[in-house]
DNA sequence: GTGGTCTAGACCACC
DNA sequence: GTGGTCTAGACCACA
C-alpha cells in the first residue's frame, strides 16, 4: 500500500500516518487480519522515525482499528471493526458542521454538499471487494 | 451571539473560536455588515487572551469572511463572501474523505454518511433569513 | 505529594508514577482540581526523562482520571470521575482473580482474604476528607 | 484442563499460562500430585513457543507451585504447597493496593470492594473438593 | 526480529 | 513556560 506524506505540512505526521492508514482500510488495501509493516521497516521506508510510526499504530489500536499480535506482529483488526458509536458520531457531526458552516458560506448548496459527501464517499471506499492483498 | 469555549479540548482556542464565528455566519446570527465586538471586550467576555482572539480575527480576515476598519472596528464581510475556489474545494474533500473513511469502516453506508451530511448542513443554516439575536 | 519510584523495578516507570497519582488521588493527597507538576519539573524532580513523566499523564488522560487544561496545565480531573464501568469492573475482577487463587493455595481463607481486601481499601483512602492540598 | 490464553493481550503468555495454571491449582482442577503436559505437548496443543512453556513452568517450580522429575516429568507439589511467606503478603498487598485505589476513586466503597473480593475468592476455588476433569 | 520502554535533546504552537 | 511533536539512539522482554 502506498502511503504518502507531507513533511511540511502542519498536521502532525502521526496523524497523516493515521489519515493513510484508516484510508487504506476503508479502501480495502488493507483487510481484517492484513499484516502491518514493522514499526521499524515502516518508519525506514517513510523516512521517520519509528516512535512517530509507533504514536500512530497505538492510537489505532486504542481506537479498535488494529490489533498487536504476539506472533503476527501488527494486523488489521480482524475480528469486526468498531461501530458506530455515540462517540464517533458526535465528532462527526462535530467536524462535518465545521465544513458545513464553510461551504454554506461561500454559496454551496445543501445539495451540493451532500453530492460531494456522496463523491468522497464512493473514492474513499473505490476498491472495496477487489481482490488485492 | 453565544460562543462556547472548550478549555480542555485538543483544538486551540483560537480554532475553536473561528469555528464559532463561521457558525454564526453561516447560520445567519452574523450577517454581512454586523459589528463584532472589539478584540479587547470579546477577550474580556471569553476569559481568554487578547492575543488569541486577535489571531482568530485576523485570520478570518485573511480568508476574507471579516473586514477590519480603523472606525469601525471590525464588521462581517459586508461585500461578498468569497465564493467556492479550488482550495477550498480540495480542503472541503480531503477532510470530508477522512471522515468519510473512518465512517465507511464502522459500517456507515454511502447513504447515511450523505443524510448525516445533509443533516449538519441544515442545523449549521438553521436561523437563515431569521433575525439574529 | 510524596512520590516514590524503583527505578530497579520490572514495572515500567510510567507505569509506577500512574499507580502513585491514583494512590494520590485515592488518598485525598490530590483533590478534583488541584494541578498536577508540569511534565518537565516533575520529571526534574524524579530524576527521570519527561517523556516518561507525559506518557502517565497522558494515559490517566485517558482513563479520565486527569484533564489536560490550556490555561491551568495539567489537573486532576475536576467533573467527576468515571464511574464503575463495565470494562473496569472486568479487569478489576480478573487482576483480583489472579490474586484470590495465589491466596487460596497457600491457604489463605475467604475470611482472611476480604479482611486483607478491606484492610488495604482503607489505608488506600487514608486522608480522605483531611485538609491537606 | 482447559486452558485460554490470548495472544492480544499485553500480558506475556508465559504469565497468563502461570495464571491459568495456578487458577488449576486453586480451583481444584490440578490436584497435589497431579501429572502436567510435557513442555513439548503442552507447547503444541497451545500453539505457543517451547521457551514460553518452559517459562511459565520453570517459575512455578521457583516459587513451589511444581515439581520436575527426571522420570515422572512435571507434576503439581505433593509435599504442601508454599505457605504466606512475608514476602506473598507484601506482593498481595502492594498489587491489591492499586486496585482498591482505583476502584475508591470510582466510586466503590469499602463494603463494595470487599464484596467483589469474596466474590472473585469463592469462584477462583470452586471445584475444590470436587473431581477434577 | 518484534514491540515496549527509556533517555537526551530539539523545535514549535499556544497562551 | 506549557504541552505537543519529532528525532536519534539504546536496552530489554518476548517469542
Amino acid at each position: 500500500m502506498f502511503i504518502e506524506l507531507d513533511l511540511q505540512s502542519d498536521t502532525p505526521i502521526y496523524a497523516q500516518l493515521i489519515d493513510q492508514l484508516i484510508g487504506g482500510i476503508a479502501s480495502g488495501e488493507l483487510k481484517p487480519g492484513d499484516p502491518l509493516p514493522s514499526v521499524r521497516s515502516l518508519a525506514e521506508d517513510l523516512g521517520i522515525n519509528l516512535h512517530t510510526v509507533n504514536k500512530s499504530y497505538n492510537l489505532l489500536k486504542q481506537e479498535g482499528y488494529l490489533q498487536v499480535h504476539r506472533k503476527k506482529g501488527v494486523i488489521v483488526q480482524p475480528d469486526g471493526m468498531p461501530g458506530i458509536t455515540d462517540d464517533f458520531l458526535e465528532k462527526l457531526r462535530h467536524q462535518m458542521r465545521s465544513l458545513a458552516a464553510a461551504a454554506a458560506i461561500r454559496g454551496m448548496s445543501e445539495e451540493e454538499f451532500a453530492q460531494e459527501s456522496r463523491a468522497v464517499y464512493r473514492t474513499a471506499i473505490k476498491n472495496r471487494g477487489g481482490e488485492q492483498q
